[in-house]
DNA sequence: ATGAGGGCATAAGCTGGTCTTATGAGCGAG
DNA sequence: CTCGCTCATAAGACCAGCTTATGCCCTCAT
């Protein structure tokens, strides 16, 4: 996006076309009460504010988000709409802080958890939320890795509570399945591969290059073993989302965590391609050192990752 | 959340405990740039501006997110971590400002969509961002409704496209299949269903009251097809999030779109229940007056949902 | 009928954050 | 050795948003 479309657009970045998110939490607190006034006492502000800051977010946006009346106020068609994206947002926000407040409490924290990267990213921050609403008073820290480093934290008395996403437990901790993850087979809509009609073999798969993450990561790992250690790279990237992005731009098939590419599933992005003879499954799985069973707030997290 | 509590906490809403989205964007261009003057130009500020914006979200979180150098930035492994999160909010800073515009552009606009409500959240702020990354100029508008609504619409000629998420084609218009969504059973993870070991049968299903949108909504029609009228009202809501919450709480069983509740899946807060016998497939399809096939935008938009 | 109370809007003044410009200091390459 | 890139700091201007203080409108109960 060049400096000239923004010109031309008229736009400057999205942060002034998005209300800031005190002016979402606010909008979600009156579709929620009902009442301008009643939102304000609740995000702690007094009436006028909010009425001026609903009233500059309904110019900036250009569309009436709610109907007020002498006795209360109602959203707008239109603002029921902008309410649920605005629920989006606000989710992104709270996950984002619940992952910030785990990694600022590293030090004098209470519960120290390891992570790999897949679970940091995708997971974690969920569960940190829930575990917040439950137990407020925790401090959580986040360290992320992979497999053998969340093992050393966990050996080394770094962490008290690990997560890991490869096939085989660490020796000298336990484990149990919080979840299943499956890896698919994603291209880009306009790949050949998106119009076949039959699933893809092992064979096919093994012999095909593709767009990997670096050796080491638990989805490579995966990956290979259940190829026979046979995968092609025609890329390796160091992250997920640079992996997705080359997909995305047609760069080539990839294979990634369905946790991973929901979204750009759902946007038609990337597609899905039905592979045949590989089991692409794999469990993410809580481990603790051998004989310490989790306690406490660890106990209190495991417990909320199996719902 | 008392005020109590959030005195308790130490907290006043996200707001002050997230950095705005200008920050956020600023750390993803530093992210991608590798230095902070870049990121300053390309965000459109001087570069004193960006190192201070910067340095406080530093302070906020608490934690150090780039390695300065005096010859470029890098990310910390935390920062990696938190960019990652930043992202999401990014994302849906930007899905939430594709459909704003598109409700704001409602009069004087070129391209003209009605769609039903699950896929105006939850698919079209998407496709929207697409477009406008491709055809920059295009002013869309958006209107939500029923399918009946949206039928409406394009036969009087107020929109231009529509899409819609019901088993059949409203008369007078001609369709494209675009993408399946699948009606899944959940509930909360500690209802006895999720402890089955055998698929839900038809019957189970149909005898079993269920919290649901209300009657009309796309997805009621295909769950009362699907099991022959017989779907049985435990709560009716109005709303999507409404009967999400009310699930995820454990109020009961729920039939939803599985697009409305991927999040919810990966963080276990429900857990989806195998059915047998019922077919809950269901085509999302773009629909638009028999004979005037899309042109222009429309077309445009068209394919990109389909990739 | 008439006041009490809740709901929202407007006005005026203050405060604080954030931007800009101007400048300095470290490091590497020509 | 000096140019060019990086980032940091300082000082002042500016603007957005808050609070307090009002006023109007409507409803409900006395």
């Amino acid at each position: 996006m060049s400096e000239a479309e923004e010109q031309r657009d008229g736009r400057q970045s999205l942060a002034h076309r998005v209300p800031d998110l005190a002016a979402l939490e606010l909008l979600l607190a009156v579709a929620r009460l009902g009442s301008l006034g009643a939102a304000a006492r609740e995000v702690g502000v007094t009436q006028p504010a909010a009425s001026s800051r609903l009233r500059s977010m309904e110019r900036q946006l250009g569309v009436a988000l709610v109907d007020r009346s002498p006795r209360g106020s109602r959203l707008t068609d239109a603002g029921a709409l902008v309410t649920d994206w605005a629920r989006r947002v606000v989710e992104a926000a709270a996950a984002f802080d619940a992952g910030a407040r785990a990694l600022r409490d590293r030090r004098d924290s209470r519960l120290r958890v390891a992570a790999s990267m897949t679970i940091a990213e995708y997971l974690l921050p969920g569960w940190l939320l829930a575990l917040h609403a439950e137990r407020p008073d925790t401090a959580v820290s986040l360290l992320a890795g992979n497999s053998a480093k969340v093992a050393e934290l966990l050996l080394t008395g770094e962490a008290d509570l690990g997560f890991v996403e490869g096939l085989n437990v660490p020796t000298g901790l336990d484990s149990t399945v919080i979840a299943r993850d499956r890896l698919i087979v994603v291209t880009a809509p306009g790949h050949p591969w998106a119009r076949r009609r039959r699933p893809l073999t092992a064979q096919e798969l093994a012999g095909t290059p593709l767009i990997l993450r670096e050796r080491g990561s638990g989805t490579r790992q995966v990956l290979d073993a259940a190829l026979g250690g046979l995968a092609r790279p025609l890329i390796e990237l160091s992250s997920t989302t640079a992996v997705k992005a080359s997909a995305v731009s047609g760069a080539g098939p990839s294979v990634l965590s369905e946790l991973a590419v929901g979204e750009e599933l759902a946007m038609r992005r990337l597609v899905s391609i039905p592979v045949e003879g590989v089991s692409l499954r794999r469990d993410l799985r809580a481990v603790w050192p051998t004989g310490h069973r989790p306690t406490g707030p660890a106990r209190e997290l495991l417990s909320l990752t199996r719902g």
